[in-house]
RNA sequence: CGGGGUAUAGCUCAGUCUGGUAGAGCGUUGCGUUUGGGACGCAAAAGUCGGGGGUUCGAAUCCCUCUGCCCCGACCA
């Protein structure tokens, strides 16, 4: 490609709306350009970026023995009726009406279709297993689309559904995605980590997300310095301490604290550390309200206190109205000492093992001392309910859990029979009776791939691509090329010779002052870089800078072919 | 959905408080000089000041209203 040639949009001044490198990068490089919330139009040079990730995934399925196909972006509503997400899905469904009326979304996962198409199309057990997959376009009408494409609301995702009669043949096809998943990330040249995951409200039995590491990652994963476990904060277990519970030896006392709501206040006015008190929020149950109670330094883990049986699958806080009516106070004075009967109480393994710890006294203005489970507490159930923090045994009793932050890039799912039970999908197995079949199911982001990639490499001057990414793998630079035709003719040689070779070369022909070109060719980031100049001209070598580099070297012909092959 | 902000040239922004001829930098076009780290000079094009309504002799500016976009929160493969 001679960049005289192709449109290249650089710009210098870094657009209001963006706030991270690889938004802001993505931008100035003029990979993508807005053309309204959360919908992005890929340029020419984007889309070559893209294309590349998409290969390497679609290299990668077909290895691993899935098959490709295409399904529709709008679907009919009916088909969603099927399995009640017409309506659960909620706001992130886009509906649509056709000039009939009749009612379509654009699709934002593809379960509904994949399983009608396969209940169509598989009849016998000799079909199976089978793994279809597409590279398509997915909307999602996110409350908060942000960050450029790291969440878009339309955006290109690889799914895969596969189709199985025994749990065995899933969890291998499982195993399969999870390796060709490592062998993607790994080609395409990103720090990542394969984390254990809530399987969320589908259930089903496993779940790992796929995590490139970056500091600017919306997902909290927690990991062990002692083994290789790894896991999202939400899924991530927080052992029950190894300790007993020490014997109660403080009296139940009742404390004046006027305006002290929060832990911290609290611990301050009365000084006490905060691992000594508990925390209690009540949530809403399926029966009246639930009390849950974690240590003071801790957190509630929503989805953990989402499973609760108490729970109606989701934990929700209780209003200030609702907490004002069954305990005559308000939120920052909650304790477990005299609630309701009718209100459970449930406590984390952490705060379980307390003894004469400050709590919130069920009364505006004041907190008992020395308050004990049992004695002066109902406890009706410890479990586990709060977010590990660093430092935390690692679950699998193997060394310390650290935290990092990831940006979610691949799921894959064992999603059992939820869907193909919905939608009566089916086959005869070897004694002729019908079974309803497994599923399992596996994402990659790739639009957000591209974004993952810039924000973990970047430096100031701008992208940093691996070399399995870039647009292009090597430039040629041409210098003040209307005045010397041998250094044209001499960029010529080099770059036909490149291309030749089959090593993806752009030419930068634009005739631009160096200090602009090796500044664009730096913020698109190509990993190569050669300039013809007069001087290498006249000394028959090559200037070679690889885009980490912090000097150019002078290389032979030979030398410079040998490097870039 | 709650809170906050913002909308002026292709981009980044002044101008709005205190009403009176529409501004700058970058980019773009032309000519010339330049050519190893985002050159310089001269000339030029470019704006329904987000939309609608109102107040006023006169509105980018004041009032009402609608909309888009951004941030924080709640939510989320």
């Amino acid at each position: 490609m001679r960049l005289s040639q192709f449109h290249l949009a650089t710009v210098k001044e870094v657009p209001a709306d963006a706030e991270i490198a690889s938004h802001q990068l993505m931008l100035r490089a003029g990979m993508i350009r807005k053309l309204a919330s959360g919908l992005y139009t890929w340029s020419p040079l984007g889309l070559r970026v893209l294309r590349k990730v998409e290969a390497i995934v679609r290299e990668e399925m077909d290895r691993a023995g899935a098959i490709e196909l295409l399904m529709p972006s709008v679907q009919p509503r009916e088909l969603w009726e099927e399995t009640g997400r017409w309506e659960k899905f909620g706001g992130q469904l886009l509906k649509i009406k056709d000039r009939k009326e009749q009612e379509f979304c654009y699709g934002p996962t593809h379960e509904e279709v994949i399983t009608d198409f396969a209940r169509n199309e598989l009849k016998s057990y000799k079909q199976l297993p089978v793994n279809f997959y597409q590279i398509q376009t997915k909307f999602r009408d996110e409350i908060r689309p942000r960050f450029g494409v790291m969440r878009a609301r339309e955006f290109l995702m690889k799914d895969a559904y596969s189709f199985h009669l025994s749990q065995e043949s899933l969890a291998a096809t499982y195993e399969a995605m999870y390796q060709a998943y490592t062998r993607i990330f790994t080609r395409l040249g990103l720090g990542f980590r394969a984390v254990q995951a809530d399987t969320g409200a589908i259930g089903g039995n496993a779940s790992h997300e796929f995590q490139v590491l970056a500091d600017s990652g919306e997902d909290a994963i927690a990991f062990s310095d002692g083994s290789d476990y790894a896991a999202n904060i939400e899924k991530a277990e927080a052992l029950a301490p190894s300790i007993q519970r020490p014997a109660p030896s403080a009296a139940l006392q009742l404390v004046d604290t006027p305006t002290q709501k929060t832990i911290d206040e609290v611990a301050a006015f009365l000084g006490v550390a905060p691992q000594q008190c508990v925390k209690t929020l009540l949530v809403r149950g399926r029966d009246g309200l639930v009390a849950l109670c974690v240590r003071g330094d801790h957190e509630i883990n929503e989805v953990k206190a989402g499973k609760l049986a108490e729970l109606p699958g989701e934990s929700a806080l209780a209003s200030e109205e609702e907490i004002l009516a069954l305990t005559g106070t308000r939120p920052g004075f909650l304790g477990p000492v005299g609630l309701p009967a009718s209100v459970p109480v449930i406590v984390d393994r952490s705060a379980a093992v307390l003894a004469d710890f400050v709590c919130g006294g069920n009364r505006d203005g004041s907190h008992y001392t020395g308050a004990n489970w049992e004695r002066d507490a109902r406890v009706t159930r410890v479990e586990d309910l709060r977010k590990v923090v660093e430092g935390d045994p690692s679950p699998d009793g193997k060394g310390l859990l650290r935290m990092a932050r990831g940006i979610e890039v691949g799921h894959v799912f064992q999603l059992g029979k939820k869907y193909a039970e919905a939608l009566k999908a089916s086959v005869l197995d070897d004694q002729g009776k019908s079974q309803v079949m497994s599923m399992g199911c596996y994402g990659i982001g790739v639009s957000r791939i591209v974004a993952a990639a810039i924000e973990q490499r970047h430096d100031e001057a701008g992208i940093v691509w691996p070399e399995a990414m870039a647009p292009w793998r090597v430039v040629v630079c041409v210098l003040n090329q209307r005045n010397v035709p041998e250094v044209t003719e001499a960029a010529e040689t080099l770059y036909r010779t490149l291309c030749e070779r089959g090593i993806e070369t752009v030419l930068d022909d634009r005739g631009l002052r160096p200090g602009a070109m090796f500044a664009d060719m730096e913020l698109i980031g190509i990993p190569h870089r050669v300039v013809i100049s007069e001087r290498g001209v006249a000394a028959g070598s090559f200037e070679y800078r690889g885009r980490s580099d912090s000097e150019s070297r002078t290389l032979s012909a030979e030398a410079l072919l040998e490097l870039l092959a």
